[in-house]
DNA sequence: TTATGTTTTAAACATCCGTTTGATACGGGT
DNA sequence: ACCCGTATCAAACGGATGTTTAAAACATAA
């Protein structure tokens, strides 16, 4: 027996219930229930819970960002030197993402909501973990979403980055129940590449949006609402 | 005693725990014990935990639908009968939310985190109850944007708009640890109007982006990726 | 004051949780 | 055959959870 498929049936089962219902809400003994492997074996094969649950990520996040890693060579060889577009670095983070071979069958729906819990959830220790093993990706990614978008302020894209981010993740996560209601609005059915293409022309035109103008005074204003706590 | 203050002490510590940790991860006794009340207060006063959750949430919203609502109908008296522009649609909304007055003293930064947590935390009970309270404001203001883009496609508009929610939730829900980051890449300290201000540019942007070419080629199901040739 | 309804209190209840234990079964390697 | 490292299993552990109980404290009106 290869390594005894427990630990596989644990994964498999743990990803589903994960992106279901969340990391807390899921306890061991659902797992284990549902996968038919005795309580223990998600410690005596884990360790831990926490440890479960990093390996349910690292079983998604090692081969894409090994994948995405290569893309990104791939990349720059190609646009040796000069400017890379906005779009072509988007469409190679998503034809990435799409073509990426899952684990288990639920697909890109399951990976995406995992992210988003990832990001919602994480109080310290998953926050650390993704950082830590995946901070490198990321952070080439970022260096080419800098060099696409030389003209906008370094904060402006911070936030926009991560409104970016917000649209893919929160759609993603939620893909399914979305395709169910577009399906019934318009009866028309909606592929998962196709969302992907809607995606792109949208945060595209984010990114390079006019800036805005913020208003700097102090919060006073008829409606005397005070927001003095630290965090102005 | 007017009402007793145990209930808006439970209330007022419950809310910022749960913005801080998510509902799961905050326990009766860690909130009935930082707000010096008995344990048993929580469900004497309001019956249960779920309910205590719907009441902080019912204390931030229901005076927010009402202030929303009202200046939905501001802006029609003004527009009568003519096209309201998105940005102006858009613009209300912000700015009833950055101008909501605030229960406690903690300000927006709360009740945006609770509203992305009620998104991505919520599984059934919350997610029924707020659409059932609040549905038909949504219902209004999705009206307004469908009429302020009638130049799109319905199956269009549609995923836009969720794009754009997805930005605004999914950037709410993380806002506090962004506004570490920010801080501390940029020492530049973002006010949460700030981040609501940064939005508007970019999801109007993306929300009048042309419309993407969708590959019509037929639905190849998984295995297509074998050659990863890179095709832009 | 007595009577009555509301609020607070300490203690217990019944579950559920993640983790650990110690016994048992399995499967090559020598 | 024996041994030994790995894997499985039922059972229990200690602790935390939401909720309930029944008595006490309090307030209010008759």
């Amino acid at each position: 027996m290869a390594q005894s498929d427990t630990v596989s049936r644990i994964l498999d089962t743990a990803e589903m219930l994960f992106a279901e219902k969340g990391f807390a809400e899921t306890s061991l003994r659902t797992i284990t229930g549902k996968a038919k492997v005795n309580l223990a074996a998600v410690n005596y094969h884990f360790g831990s819970k926490k440890a479960l649950i990093q390996a349910v990520f690292a079983r998604y996040l090692d081969p894409f960002s090994e994948r995405f890693n290569d893309q990104m060579d791939e990349l720059e060889a190609r646009y040796q030197g000069q400017d890379i577009p906005l779009d072509v670095v988007l469409e190679t983070l998503t034809r990435t993402v799409i073509n990426m071979p899952s684990p288990t069958r639920n697909g890109l729906s399951v990976f995406m909501r995992l992210l988003g819990l990832a990001y919602t959830q994480a109080q310290g220790h998953m926050r650390r973990y993704l950082q830590e093993k995946y901070g490198a990706v990321f952070f080439r990614f970022s260096t080419l979403v800098r060099n696409a978008s030389s003209d906008l302020p370094d904060v402006e894209r911070f936030w926009r980055l991560h409104f970016m981010l917000g649209s893919a993740i929160f759609t993603m996560s939620s893909l399914d129940a979305l395709k169910d209601i577009a399906a019934q609005d318009f009866d028309e059915q909606t592929r998962v590449r196709d969302v992907v293409q809607r995606l792109i022309p949208f945060v595209s035109a984010g990114m390079s949006a006019p800036l805005p103008e913020l208003d700097c005074t102090e919060p006073v204003s008829a409606s005397a609402h005070s927001s003095s706590n630290g965090d102005i």
